[in-house]
DNA sequence: CAATTATCTAACTAACTTGTCAGTTGTTAT
DNA sequence: ATAACAACTGACAAGTTAGTTAGATAATTG
């Protein structure tokens, strides 16, 4: 390690970096401060002069995280690409999130269990998504527009269904894993995944061409019993 | 209330009722003991009396609420639907769960923050899903038969799927609420929800007609840049 | 090189948390 | 009725936790 004995910078980061995978995996009641500290090799008092309280360095955490996520996306031009190569790719981001940062799927439940007090007051990460839904429904209307999508797509029930189907099988790995013991972390599950995931979307979203599907949603489910 | 001051039976349930929603949303870590003893109005020894310890109590809680589960859907019988009625029932009956219960995510979350340590060593609740995988397999199979659904479908990967769709929108509501703005809990979201799901899912299994979907599962995808 | 500032440390505290204990009161079987 | 048992209680103990304090040491600046 190059440098000074002190340096504020390269401390914060290590705090930061232990705190990620401590909040992820034990989520934020279960955390521990002194473990943080230990784990860091930094005396506790650190922590509390850089990041405030526990919860402050929760937040710099969730921001680290959702800045560096940000990051590796902006190089992404999905607006340019046709609309089901768009879409697929749209789908192949969400998914490399989980590749990239895997703790972000611990940090996510950790902060819907607090009820997104954290990302509430986060112009920053809000800010992340602005560009989402709208670019979503440009794709969605091309496609329309095209023939190779059914029209009347909402682009916000998409995006929670492409974010439901990567994440879900991540956060509920163990779970999974007792009950149909199957492992889903592995390279070739996870590729294997996304090729499901993105099959799922596509079918939903392509035009219909024969009389299979029934276009009719506002229609209620008809209970058998009944 | 009726019957004697001193009721074993029904002082465990209520320790039971209050210490499922403490778990529920405060996650193991984050509920206390002491609050649970307090909001069912008991010592707090009758709790380790009945339970042993903390970890006892959430066992117990976890082993209530998939036997309350088991017990609301062992009425159905998919094996003698149409095939594509019994999905339909299949995706209906998961959904349900939320409405049922509504803290069995909380719970979920919490138990695989534990890495599933709980449910693996109850012989019960694994017991619970061990019909739905043949089940599962034999709907799709019957539908292949038909012509109705495609051949090859994994019932791992369709049933992981259909629990994504149907829980995530609900565990992370609060993160989804502060992104997207939208509210996922109220009924006629949640109505919305399970038709959404229920066409993702149908469009994914029914069977192909034209040529839009590419039928070669083993090929990777394109990225785009290279 | 001296003075100032920032980084860092060890030890501590006040509050909290799970779990226990000795003893009391209601219920039930004889 | 009363003995035996089960349900229940208040107070406490042992250990843990987030957060603090006072001061030492390294880096920086005039």
């Amino acid at each position: 390690m190059p440098g000074p004995i002190r340096n504020a910078a390269r401390t914060r980061a290590r705090i930061l970096k232990i705190a990620t995978s401590e909040f992820a995996t034990k989520s934020f009641d279960g955390a521990r401060v002194d473990r943080i500290a230990a784990r860091a090799r930094v005396n506790k008092h650190m922590l509390y002069h850089y990041f405030g309280s526990k919860e402050g360095l929760f937040t710099a955490v969730l921001e680290e995280m959702y800045g560096s996520i940000r990051d590796s996306q902006q190089e992404m031009s999905l607006a340019e690409l046709p609309p089901e190569e768009a879409l697929r790719q749209l789908i192949v981001q969400t998914h490399e999130v989980i590749l990239a940062h895997p703790e972000f799927i611990g940090l996510l439940n950790s902060e819907n269990l607090m009820k997104a007090r954290h990302i509430r007051e986060s112009a920053m990460i809000r800010q992340l998504y602005d560009p989402l839904i709208p670019g979503l429904r440009a794709i969605l209307e091309r496609g329309a527009e095209a023939g190779v999508f059914r029209a009347g797509i909402d682009p916000v029930d998409l995006y929670v269904s492409i974010g439901s189907l990567c994440f879900h099988a991540i956060s509920n790995q163990h779970t999974l894993k007792a009950i149909f013991d199957v492992d889903l972390t592995s390279k070739a599950a996870l590729e294997r995944r996304l090729d499901h995931v993105t099959q799922m979307i596509l079918a939903y979203c392509r035009a219909e061409f024969g009389s299979a599907s029934q276009p009719a949603p506002p229609q209620r489910l008809s209970a058998i019993g009944n």
